[in-house]
RNA sequence: GGCUAUGUAGCUCAGUUGGUUAGAGCGUCGCACUCAUAAUGCGAAGGUCGGUGGUUCGAAUCCACCCAUAGCCA
């Protein structure tokens, strides 16, 4: 084995954006990513995967301003369910670290002064709109109005989504704030820029260099062709982030330190295990050790411009390549809240199995930019008959024999040994398609060898030999060749489902397979008794993750970079009630309250008790938004309370009125406030 | 609007440099089998390869235009 080197190899995923939950979207990229990372580890190679919460930026700001929390809490919450998302799904990083970490902030600052000292950021300063009741300056995203163009009301403040047109926000007829709903101003601030245009030549030599998917390359020079222009890398305060050295109230552009987050996770892990961090990122690195990153190609342009780049600039090595997928549709179509078809994470794991769908999308993935569909009735047909009804049957129908006939033991001898070679001759083929990324034709050649194993037990009839003592020995034989074609199918499927083959070789007695460990035979030796491996998919199990999506999913949903929510087609989506009459209104006594106390509630998750200020008198409510908002984040707090409802006695005591908020329940839960001013006790109409 | 992809059997996808009757898996139907998580094996049906026009002896494969879908336009 020592014939050939070990290759030193570092893989990253995109950094999934801190304010939202995992979702079947994101997943695609990183079960793409830790196939491949399992398979260089299964190979004997040296492969270190990681990657980190993508915790900065102003929308994890004003997240955590209107949940009442710092945004420090707010990020730390979400990166734990993210971790244990990640962890359910088998998603085996070496390091998950976070970009608001102090290692990140070294490798931001030093990549900042290394590009200040080589004079690549510029100052200019830039008007920008400007929300005076809040004191921030407005992302383009954060402002609507009306389209100068076409005349579309409620418009984000760069582009129109009904007539497409681009504008700035400063264009926009009638603009607000979507922050205050005041009306923003013209300010001007010093802004810093990175000089791009200054690598284009380096950037047109790696975009060539083979580091790209031909598709991907094409689309650079595009880029070239249109020109590349400066990047504005920084932002004032208020802003989440790190402040640039040398400045007093300018902050490093989340984007800025983003794939930073990268080199980031990669210190922290190489503290702990005691690497040498140059190895891997020092600009003599390049052709010693290998450097990937896996991302959408949304984000192709900050990851094959920017960041090559930024990394030349600063004296490091830049990426052997940077691998792009496409997106995932749901039933050949967007994935959508009001289908039922934005599925997170955490909701697919309350139903089915992780390993079926690292299955499925493998068995999707090729080495291209193209999107691939999750259709469920093909999900859960693919699943149930290629890992159960195929693969997993072949160890099923021949275990049964070798227990009861044979005390466990397998033959002391291989009787079909072409057959078995056929299988072992794969090897090289299959790891090929692996590397290059194709593991939708690295899954139909295995599936193919797995028909050609029930094709051999099936004509060989163990069950009518079984009849006859004599051939007891040829039914031995017949199950042993069997079994050994499972096993070598196992290894070969063991980056995507890795508990399979943990279980399987547990099944086998055997350890841990590295992927040459199939080449020999296994013979004369006990096996445990067969319990199956895997079950099958139920349609219905399909339709519960449906209804669960339909029902707990909030407007929460960004995907890896950081943008305000979609509003549009909210109402299309759960449209306005039937009209009433202002009676009807009159009805309801709505008052301003004040939080005074709020604790959560013993045996129940998702309520908290909260003692609430009417002017004048207490009410207790339960109010079910805990996952939404910390207790002592509450308290002082002004809101809404529909005070003239009838009490309600509950478990855990009587409830006497409501408090309003918005949003679909769990996590996606705002509380409404009164502005300042508004006393406890005033009526709300 | 510009650009880039994609559009092949009911479903999900292969189709190398244009070349004989267009392939696979799943599903469907029939038969066989009963060791196996009703799993497996054998066989069959099923497509004017998005549309129109062109290049060519010959096009799913090349060209033009159109339609549909998705993405990018920092």
């Amino acid at each position: 084995m020592d014939a050939v080197m070990a290759r030193r190899i570092l893989v990253t995923s995109a950094l999934p954006y801190a304010n939202g939950p995992i979702h079947l979207g994101h997943l695609v990229e990183y079960i793409q990513t830790d196939i491949w990372a399992r398979f260089q580890r299964l190979r004997g190679n040296e492969c270190y995967y990681v990657c980190a919460d993508d915790a900065h930026g102003t929308p994890i700001m004003l997240k955590a301003r209107e949940q009442g929390v710092e945004p420090e809490q707010l990020i730390e919450r979400m990166a734990e369910h993210h971790r244990q998302d990640f962890a359910d799904f088998l998603i085996g990083f070496d390091c998950y670290h976070s970009t608001h970490s102090a290692e990140n902030q070294h490798y931001a600052e030093l990549i900042y002064r290394r590009l200040e000292d080589g004079g690549y950021i510029e100052r200019h300063t830039i008007e920008q709109l400007y929300d005076p009741s809040e004191g921030i300056f407005l992302p383009d995203r954060y402002i609507k109005g009306t389209c100068p163009r076409c005349g579309a009301a409620e418009q984000y403040g760069d582009s129109c989504e009904a007539c497409s047109a681009t504008y700035t926000p400063a264009e926009l007829v009638g603009p607000v704030s979507v922050i205050s709903g005041e009306r923003p101003v013209t300010r001007q601030s010093e802004h810093y820029f990175f000089r791009l245009r200054d690598f284009e030549a380096m950037l047109r030599d790696w975009a060539h260099g083979g580091h790209l998917q031909p598709e991907v390359a094409n689309k650079l020079d595009e880029w070239f062709e249109a020109g590349l222009r400066d990047w504005d890398i920084s932002r004032d305060a208020p802003y989440f982030g790190f402040r640039i050295p040398g400045t007093e109230a300018k902050y490093f552009y989340v984007w800025l330190d983003a794939p930073i987050g990268y080199m980031a996770s990669f210190r922290r892990l190489a503290d702990e295990r005691g690497l040498e961090f140059d190895a891997f990122w020092g600009a003599e690195a390049a052709g010693q050790s290998e450097l990937y990153h896996f991302i959408g190609k949304d984000i192709a342009y900050f990851h094959t411009l920017f960041w090559p780049a930024m990394l030349h600039g600063a004296g490091f090595r830049t990426p052997d390549a940077v691998f792009c997928h496409g997106f995932m549709t749901v039933n050949g179509q967007k994935m959508s809240k009001s289908r039922g078809t934005f599925i997170t994470a955490r909701t697919y794991l309350e139903h089915l199995d992780a390993e079926s769908l690292r299955y499925y999308i493998a068995a999707k993935l090729g080495p291209g930019v193209e999107d691939i569909d999750l259709s469920f009735d093909d999900f859960v047909q693919r699943v149930n008959a290629d890992v159960v009804g195929k693969l997993v049957n072949i160890a099923s129908r021949c275990a049964g024999f070798i227990t009861k006939r044979f005390e466990g033991r397998l033959a002391p001898r291989l009787s079909a040994p072409e057959l078995f070679r056929e299988f072992t001759a794969q090897s090289e083929r299959i790891a090929e398609l692996y590397e290059g990324r194709d593991y939708a034709r690295a899954v139909r050649e295995l599936m193919d060898l797995a028909d050609r194993a029930n094709q051999y037990i099936d004509a060989e009839k163990p069950w009518e030999l079984a009849k006859d003592p004599e051939r007891a020995a040829a039914v031995q034989e017949i199950c042993t060749v069997g079994l050994n074609l499972f096993r070598v199918l196992i290894v070969y499927i063991k980056p995507i489902m890795p508990q399979l083959a943990a279980d399987a070789e547990a099944f086998l007695n055997i350890p841990d397979q590295e992927w040459g460990d199939a080449q020999a035979p296994l013979l004369d030796h006990p096996i445990h008794r067969f319990k199956p491996l895997k079950t099958r998919i139920d349609p219905q199990q399909v339709e519960a993750v449906v209804e669960a999506s339909k029902e707990t999913l909030g407007g929460d949903t960004q995907g890896e970079h950081p943008m305000p929510e979609q509003t549009g087609g909210r109402l299309a989506e759960d449209p306005i009630d039937p009209q009433i009459a202002i009676d009807d209104f009159a009805k309801l006594d709505l008052r301003v309250a004040e939080i005074r106390h709020a604790e959560t509630v013993e045996g129940a998750d998702k309520l908290l008790r909260l003692e609430l200020d009417l002017g004048g008198e207490t009410r207790q409510v339960f109010a079910g938004i805990r996952q939404a908002y910390a207790p002592e984040a509450l308290i002082g707090r002004r809101v809404a309370c529909l005070a003239n409802l009838k009490p309600r006695k509950m478990r855990f005591g009587v409830s006497e009125g409501m408090v309003l908020a918005t949003g679909s329940g769990g996590e996606a839960l705002w509380l409404l406030s009164p502005d300042d001013g508004a006393e406890p006790g005033m009526r709300i109409r």
